[in-house]
DNA sequence: CGCAGGATCGGCT
DNA sequence: GCCGATCCTGCGA
């Protein structure tokens, strides 16, 4: 009999808890995306928390609309959103049920299917870059709306589901302020990434856009 | 390598 | 109308 890793999805309990307690666990995590050309895997390097309604960076924090909605039902599902007109990220609700809070993931390394991700991300310059930025996390795995509201739980045959991967050494845990975060959300050290990790992103500071002259 | 500017459109005020 | 949980390119050092 051969060993195989671990293909059964973290359990929905995993992520009925504190957004707080989830996202460091998240990290060391897999991601699989299963397409029509075959399955891309990445181990997540990267995540970014947001606290739902009474978080100012939150898309929960002007309340319930039809964008969020999934945000507000159970957790262990998909929320993508569309943003800058051109780009999806990828975020995973946490619980309580209700409280609208999840987890941006922000960035991983990919170990299965590079040359699918590699076709997507076809500016790449390195592997390293394939899903560097929360964008690019989802150009790579082929994540858009059509996704969202999927069971992250369901099983590993579903087009989109976490396991349970390779967690780092808890020195290994770092956190820090959220990356492209204003208002009163910016100081939130809610961003965790692994430690000295080549795939994580570079942080950024919010900046206000100046309109065409 | 760092920084500035542009792309592009859905969601919400 | 304004702005965004971003990324890419081009330019200069």
């Amino acid at each position: 009999m051969i060993e195989r890793p671990d293909r059964t999805p973290l359990p929905r309990g995993f992520f009925d808890r504190p957004v707080l307690d989830v996202a460091p666990e998240l990290l060391g995590c897999t991601l699989a995306r299963l397409t029509g050309d075959g399955p891309i895997e990445l181990r997540l390097t990267e995540v970014e928390a947001y606290a739902g309604e009474l978080d100012p960076g939150s898309h929960a924090y002007r309340g319930r609309t039809p964008r969020n909605d999934v945000m507000f039902g159970p957790p262990g599902h998909a929320y993508v959103y569309f943003t800058y007109g051109m780009w999806h990220c990828l975020n995973v609700v946490c619980g309580p049920e209700g409280r609208a809070s999840g987890i941006l993931l922000r960035a991983g390394e990919i170990q299965i299917g590079a040359d699918l991700a590699r076709k997507r991300r076809f500016s790449a310059r390195h592997d390293r870059e394939l899903a560097k930025g929360p964008a690019r996390l989802a150009t790579a795995l082929d994540v858009d709306r059509a996704l969202n509201g999927t069971d992250l739980c369901a099983d590993a045959t579903a087009p989109l589901s976490l396991l349970p991967g390779t967690p780092p050494r808890p020195d290994q845990v770092r956190n820090g302020p959220r990356t492209g975060v204003g208002g009163g959300g910016a100081h939130q050290p809610w961003r965790f990434w692994i430690d000295s990790d080549p795939t994580v992103s570079p942080y950024r500071a919010h900046v206000p856009r100046r309109r065409a002259t």
